[in-house]
RNA sequence: GGUCGCGUGGCCGAGUGGCUAGGCAGAGGUCUGCAAAACCUUGUACGGCGGUUCGAAUCCGCCCGCGACCUCCA
């Protein structure tokens, strides 16, 4: 039996704004797609909490025994600015190189941030530009389907015609057409669209715009919503699972990408949406004009004016986490130091955890309320989890759980009233959980010959100690802590951290 | 202006119509030559005013404050 059997697993879904029982539609394969980034610049750190938002998902969906295919874009075309200029192009000429090797660039960024943050990679990572036959294609369905109208070798989508036969625009996000229309903003070729509502899916290229493909309207690109809604088509099939992505998205592009995938095909991409929330900094969004922004590398290295020191990756990841993912989440030093300390917690507890995996204990006499606290914070886990993917009170559990552990390290005749198999429970559950799951990873051992060193004045100290020799004792372990090596004397010997 | 969401203890942050969230900080303790680290124990709460209810921080209304989106955004 599949662990997804027996935990029915709850998704808030952005389209009914209620939290629904997930129901696979070819179990045990799941087809998820997340919106990825325009690799126009360098990560922001916003999007990083997206994507290990949704990392986390896939790990889940995965530890329940699913088969996932995750597809996770690469934008890089079509995403326009304001006054029309491509996203690409304009940076392109501001580094002086061709864009695709800004493309190349920002796109082999985003994946070493994403590895630092231990996000696993995607099953498949298809880029737009790579697409766009695909695109095309989508785009003459979308005429053939009479929701698509060509003008000066662009085409547009239909809005009010969609709006009007099938009553799905909108859904998403809760847009009424008629108010959209009020605000609609002065972009470029607003005049050619038959209403302002109507968006692009193909445009052709004027003749400073230099990323441009042949097509049977143009020479030109494709719409920026169109590369989702064409690559998931491809990968996932015209109705897959679960779609994913930041709340900002919701509108114009998810609401428009139902929309292009139901004009092409006559039904919506994804059963599930969800929708995951914005980080915040100090209470604000975050803008690169006010200077309320930090960029994954400052916070690593502590190079801002936002934070007193740098902070371990992971801390950072522990720190997403212990928020929902549909919740905004306020970034500050204080929070960040918070979770430092907390994610220590929870990672001391680990080694313990790792030792109860392969326990052998035979009990001669069951503690039964011990046993039972243990399978059913277990359990607590896996039910957390599945109510929308609650990180925050599965570390809860976690935690409740390190105690326990922590306890039987400290107190090690609590054993012999477990037996074996609850050990191997709980230690594969916190183990499970923290490393595969939530994807928290122990920073990698120094393992340099700086250790074997420390180890030598430890042992100098230790025998300075023997002595009563407190000075000399006390001298080791304070130059060491200023050179940032913190000696820890416990029960068993000393230990130290770099 | 329109749409949606939020307001929880010193801080961050879950959550539910009645039952301990959790983490950090604070307090007390264990350990220790002293310390640090680690571990254990522990107090404080639900923006304001009304309403529904036996009972609401949780549901409803109003008010105040904050934020997001409204064709750039994860």
């Amino acid at each position: 039996m599949r662990k997804y059997e027996k935990y029915p697993l709850y998704i808030h879904n952005s389209l009914s704004r209620s939290k629904e029982l997930f129901k696979a539609i070819n179990p045990p394969h799941i087809g998820l797609y997340v919106c990825g980034p325009t690799v126009y610049s360098d990560v922001h750190i916003g999007n990083c909490r997206t994507f290990v938002s949704f990392d986390v998902v896939f790990r889940y969906l995965s530890h329940l025994g699913y088969q996932v295919r995750y597809v996770r874009n690469i934008t890089d075309v079509g995403h326009l600015l304001d006054d029309g200029e491509d996203r690409m192009a304009k940076r392109a000429k501001v580094e002086q190189l061709e864009p695709m090797e800004i493309a190349q660039k920002y796109t082999n960024g985003f994946h070493k941030v994403m590895e630092i943050f231990n996000t696993l990679p995607p099953s498949i990572e298809p880029q737009a530009s790579g697409h766009i036959p695909e695109q095309i294609e989508m785009v003459q369905a979308i005429i053939d389907n009479g929701y698509g109208y060509e003008k000066n070798g662009s085409v547009y989508f239909n809005t009010r015609k969609f709006a009007s036969d099938s009553s799905v625009y909108g859904n998403l996000s809760g847009r009424v057409l008629d108010d959209l229309l009020q605000e609609t903003r002065t972009l470029k070729n607003q005049d050619e669209k038959e209403d302002p509502a109507d968006f692009a899916i193909w445009m052709k290229a004027d003749d400073r715009h230099i990323m441009r493909w042949n097509s049977p309207w143009s020479v030109g690109f494709p719409g920026w919503h169109l590369e989702c809604s064409a690559m998931s088509t491809k990968y996932l099939g015209k109705t897959f699972d679960i779609h994913g992505g930041g709340s900002d998205l919701k509108f114009p592009h998810h609401e428009n990408e139902i929309a292009q995938n139901n004009g092409a095909c006559g039904c919506s991409p994804a059963n599930y949406w969800m929708h995951s929330n914005m980080l915040l900094l100090n209470g604000k969004k975050m803008s690169k004009s006010d200077g309320n922004t930090i960029t994954p590398h400052q916070l690593f290295d502590g190079n801002s004016e936002h934070i007193s020191k740098g902070y371990d990756p992971m801390t950072i990841r522990f720190f997403f986490l212990q928020a929902h993912y549909s919740s905004t989440l306020d970034l500050s030093d204080t929070a960040l130091q918070a979770a430092e300390k907390g994610y220590k917690r929870l990672l001391n507890a680990l080694p313990i955890a790792e030792r109860l995996k392969d326990a052998s204990v035979d009990g001669k006499t069951v503690d039964e309320e011990l046993t039972q606290k243990i399978k059913d914070l277990c359990n607590q886990c896996y039910i957390e989890m599945c109510n929308d993917f609650n990180t925050a009170k599965t570390m809860a559990v976690l935690f409740e759980i390190s105690s326990i552990l922590n306890e039987i390290d400290q107190n090690p005749k609590l054993l012999t009233g477990l037996t074996t198999e609850t050990l191997v429970e709980l230690g594969e559950t916190y183990v499970g959980f923290v490393e595969d799951v939530l994807g928290l990873k122990k920073e990698a051992e120094d393992t340099s010959k700086i250790g074997d060193v420390i180890e030598i004045l430890i042992q100098l100290r230790q025998e300075a100690r023997a002595n009563k020799n407190w000075a000399l004792s006390d001298q080791i372990r304070d130059q060491l802590l200023a050179s940032g090596i913190t000696i820890k004397d416990g029960k068993d010997g000393t230990t130290f951290s770099l």
